[in-house]
DNA sequence: GTCTATACCTCGATAGAC
DNA sequence: GTCTATCGAGGTATAGAC
């Protein structure tokens, strides 16, 4: 991977995630990369292209967040870590998360890939704090968790630490 | 408003909707409409004045449905409608609140004018009920009420109303 | 139907590394 | 001399506008 290469990319992020992937042209991504145009259509074959290339490069990061959850075994700590989630993301990276969520709209690209897992994983240490309907109890916390995501990464701001330390105490985690 | 400013309407709504605001040429939207392409400049000024003029349609619909909640003043019924509001859309307006979730992140339109009220309103009911923290319980709620509908109008799927009764009993409703 | 701008993309030329 | 990274001048289509 050359310097350009990640030029493109790191800008391609940017652009796309402030300006939205159609409203971008690749004459703006080349401009501010400070690279030719053609060299995009070179290292990423097409505009799609390079979209790609910078969610493949996001991915890995989603993995190691969802992985608190996924691989703790404690039910009280499976729910705790779920809810931290938007807290771990450091600001330098939303937007990624921004991108993420304007393309589950603008093109068909839904990473609800991890959502399964998480939901299973959920329902479980629901059900293992003798919760009622915690099925429901886990699809609750789900919506909620993209509704506040969605308004921390919406907003550039920093998310709300007294909305988790009410839901902590909330579900006595 | 003649039959084929209608048309204009419907058909830009229909489109802006399903392909999003920038991949929507107002060629094609002449096309679906059956109109002369010029007709739309003639009538709307703009694409992106046609845009506001669906804009402007859809949210006398809107205002009816937090209408509910706003002017209800039993505590349990403000919460109780506030949840409710995914089941009153429509599926034929399901492509209105599509399209109104892909401008918040395509373009910066964001009405979240309307969000306030409806916080304040939601406070005020839980402070009713006796709740110990009744604006993190509002700002609770109004995040999953968030993630809720996005997943609805997303996968264009009926709302799960299991999910609903459950959190009417979560809240003694 | 016509105009202008710009979108995405192609490709031959160049330059340096090996 | 081959290979890979790069440039930048076009090409073709289509956008919004009137």
């Amino acid at each position: 991977m050359t310097d350009k290469q990640e030029r493109i990319l790191s800008c391609g992020l940017q652009l796309f995630a402030k300006n939205g992937y159609n409203a971008t042209s690749t004459s703006q991504i080349a401009k501010a990369a400070e690279v030719s145009e053609g060299l995009i259509f070179r290292h990423f074959k097409s505009k799609e292209g390079l979209l790609h290339a910078i969610l493949k490069e996001g991915q890995q990061k989603i993995d190691q967040l969802y992985a608190n959850v996924i691989n703790e075994t404690e039910p009280k700590s499976v729910i705790k870590n779920f809810l931290q989630i938007p807290f771990l993301v450091p600001q330098t990276e939303y937007n990624f998360w921004k991108l993420l969520f304007a393309l589950k709209w603008e093109l068909d690209i839904d990473n609800s890939v991890n959502q399964k897992p998480i939901n299973i994983v959920l329902t479980k240490a629901f059900e293992q704090l003798s919760y009622k309907e915690p099925d429901l109890e886990a699809a609750f916390l789900v919506n909620y968790l993209e509704g506040f995501t969605s308004a921390i990464v919406k907003g550039d701001g920093v998310p709300d630490s007294n909305l988790n330390a009410f839901l902590q105490r909330k579900y006595m985690l």
